[in-house]
DNA sequence: CGGACGATTGAGGACATTCAATTCGAGTGG
DNA sequence: CCACTCGAATTGAATGTCCTCAATCGTCCG
């Protein structure tokens, strides 16, 4: 897989709708060019691969994606689910080789930022430097609650929390937060959740025989959200990592 | 607990051997003030707790501390343990409000950064921009190494590659690979790794009876590396990500 | 010395996995 | 347009791993 996918998305043409890169000034409200650069993914397609050079910084635009690691022996772990506003590409800076893998689950289509001009832009605002710390903190957290539910939650409350998490964040982007399309397979729930595609999928059974969802093969309704928290074991005021992007969706550095 | 822990820090004098706080220029060389402010947090103190307001991070420079996360529900998950060289206080970055707590599991000694000095650092010099970048990233290769060990691995193999971690990041301070004291409870190791602390005890007790480990309460001894990395799954070759601390012993800033 | 907490070990049970058989659905080619 | 095919999803039965409950032992502090 690897090889042929990563030729395609290599050889694919960086779409240049504006300038490529502007100089840039010190004023904040000048930090973001006024277009950035665009990649379609297709789907199935990689964005990038574990062990490739890291140079580049992606913020989802359109559609969904998920990243995975593999293990020594093979063994691979979803490790996330990427939706638009999300920001890619964070497990290379350390070593400079990416860690992890992205695939389009969707067609997709993201935002290509150089790096190095996210270090330049720190270095000249205050802001973007504390954007982009937040941003990567805020990722940080996100795998600690992910591995509290690894750590200690049974498959059900996985499953319920999995399923408020994609509700909440399918409700953020203006989707309905009741009904939806899941663009994962079970397997990748499972994995992305520590358990076996079966059993996710017998805990999806279940919940449609209790009355919480309505389960058609990839979409999905929930009908009882409280049901839900209460299986989840979190209190409905948690609230996730806000997920305020970096980038507004015209690719414009928000100014938070 | 946390109540009366976090009024004995809190009340505890900072140290100040030298001159708090030293104007900042340009160079590199002179970024980091000759003698940090360091702090005493004796063993079962908390650091800090969750909630608690974000101003300062810390670097471990003796002992060994945990952290851990609460979830809604009262679930304890032990998310790290930290030895010498270990940046701590990431959490509260993006909230500003820390998300997990860190006690001492030893009688332990930081050194205490207040955050806006370290942005002050990295707005002035590329290089300590980079060592925060490059630290963050760090902590998020560790916490998803972890969610490949809690959503992959049976209980033997997480065993395994806990003492193969530990047994590496006490090397790296200059202790002996194979004979170690484990300064947590079974407990925090079975929370850590996802599993109860009989089935950690248990498992030690299989290593000990098939002539991998010696144990003897907290004292252990490793006899057969390569059965554990056999166990493990992990290539021999892995390598942990590199845990060069972003201060050396002295608390200078590392010129990486 | 006593108490409390940590660790060990056993027996039984619960929950998730494994293996296996069907069904369903989307995409392809005749 | 339909049949075909392959991957995905569902469901059942049996197994296994880890957990729960419980008793005992050890060890560290007060």
């Amino acid at each position: 897989m690897t090889a042929a996918a990563l030729r395609s998305y290599h050889s694919a043409p960086l779409r240049t709708p504006g300038p490529p890169v502007r100089p840039v000034s010190a004023s904040i409200t000048s930090l973001a060019p006024p277009k950035r650069l665009r990649q379609k993914v297709r789907r199935g397609e990689t964005l990038y691969a574990a062990g490739g050079a890291f140079r580049l910084l992606y913020v989802v635009r359109v559609g969904v994606m998920k990243s995975f690691t593999v293990s020594g022996d093979g063994l691979v772990q979803v490790t996330g689910f990427h939706f638009a506003g999300d920001v890619l590409g964070f497990d290379g800076i350390d070593s400079g080789t990416h860690q992890s893998s992205v695939v389009a689950l969707d067609d997709c289509e993201v935002f290509v930022v150089p790096f190095a001009q996210c270090e330049r832009w720190s270095a000249e605002s205050p802001q973007a430097q504390r954007l982009m710390m937040r941003t990567l903190a805020r990722e940080l957290l996100r795998s600690q609650e992910l591995m509290l539910l690894l750590g200690t939650m049974h498959a059900e409350q996985r499953v319920a929390t999995f399923l408020l998490d994609i509700s909440e964040r399918y409700a953020r982007l203006g989707y309905s937060r009741s009904e939806f399309i899941l663009r994962m397979t079970r397997q990748d729930i499972g994995s992305y959740l520590g358990l076996k595609l079966e059993t996710v999928s017998r805990i999806f059974s279940r919940f449609q025989a209790e009355g919480l969802l309505q389960v058609q093969g990839k979409s999905l309704a929930v009908l009882d959200f409280n049901a839900l928290w209460r299986i989840s074991g979190l209190s409905p005021d948690r609230r996730w990592p806000a997920c305020d992007s970096i980038l507004d969706r015209d690719g414009e550095l928000r100014a938070a």
